[in-house]
DNA sequence: ACTGTACCCTGTAGGC
DNA sequence: TGCCTACAGGGTACAG
């Protein structure tokens, strides 16, 4: 689920809430999500302060004052849901008493699989129901050599995202464009929806080739220099409307994005291309496995 | 090297 | 109402 756009916005709400406060208590409900937690998870995070919030890629990073990162991929359905405390009232039939945050059922919430509370009185829960995503602790000095961010690719909004990296990347490559740009390899960040709604506002077809990006030598064209124009704003501009809420999706305070009502072309399937001078309708296929949204008639 | 498919897991929407 | 299928913002391990 949660690309860039939606990670940024976490990363926000969680840097906001976080910083400067330390994690007093920690419970965890299970044992693993997509992987096994970390070993001694609980014990290296109760009492540690939060220095910072950071954002790699679709990765989260806690980075706490033991010098370990903690890191969080939400996989497709995880979310954060911040709470303020109140004390006294137990959450669940083991473990620790952090807060009030209880299903009008009586029962745990489905599916809250982390819950800590913090100095500063707030219960932050990590609920995920597919469970894809994962954290992992890592020692913030050897961190990038990772194997989660060692192969990342560039980063869309910083600094690295240039024509020439795109096309040098491209080169050669009989990939569609569509899985090309999903590659974290190639760009970091993006997703499905942005992805597709890249593509559109590039004019490109997501079954256009990828090496088509590099003119001669591998250097970049005006197609690969559209499309990059294409992703920043998109990203850009999804950023500063919270991000996509179509299902699972929310901002750790509950509430959606607004960036779904501005999709062009995701999930849009046999509705009206938004181009002026387009008359063609939005499409549906298969690519690698995924649904593709685009339209035939402009996008070339 | 590169590409496509299956799979991890749960919930929901739509057809019958 | 239920039962069945298809599909979902991600990533990885394979087979070819």
């Amino acid at each position: 689920m949660p690309e860039l756009p939606e990670v940024e916005t976490v990363r926000a709400s969680l840097a906001h809430a976080l910083i400067g406060q330390r994690l007093e208590t920690i419970e965890l409900r299970r044992s693993d999500l997509r992987f096994p937690f970390p070993e001694r998870f609980v014990e290296r995070l109760s009492g540690r302060a939060v220095k910072a919030v950071t954002r790699r890629a679709k990765y989260l990073r806690i980075h706490l004052d033991s010098d370990e990162i903690l890191v969080v991929h939400l996989g497709m359905t995880g979310r954060f849901i911040l709470a303020p405390f109140e004390a006294g009232v137990p959450i669940a039939g083991r473990g620790e008493i952090v807060g009030t945050y209880t299903h009008e059922s009586g029962r745990l919430p489905q599916h809250d699989h982390v819950v800590l509370r913090t100095s500063g009185g707030t219960v932050v829960t990590y609920n995920d129901p597919r469970r894809f995503g994962y954290m992992l602790l890592l020692d913030a000095a050897t961190i990038e050599s990772h194997a989660v961010f060692r192969l990342l690719g560039v980063e869309p909004l910083g600094p690295g995202l240039e024509a020439s990296a795109l096309s040098e990347r491209a080169a050669g490559r009989r990939t569609d464009l569509k899985a090309f740009l999903m590659d974290q390899r190639n760009i970091a960040g993006l997703g499905n929806i942005y992805v597709c709604e890249a593509l559109f506002r590039a004019s490109l077809s997501p079954k256009r080739k990828a090496r088509t990006l590099a003119g001669r030598g591998g250097c970049p064209n005006d197609r690969s220099v559209r499309l990059l124009v294409a992703i920043r704003e998109v990203l850009e501009e999804a950023v500063a409307a919270g991000g996509s809420t179509l299902r699972d999706y929310r901002k750790p305070d509950g509430s959606s994005g607004a960036f779904q009502e501005r999709h062009d072309v995701y999930d849009r399937e046999g509705e009206r291309c938004r181009r002026p001078d387009c008359s063609g309708t939005i499409r549906r296929m298969t690519q690698a496995g995924r649904s593709t949204f685009y339209c035939p008639s402009c996008q070339k």
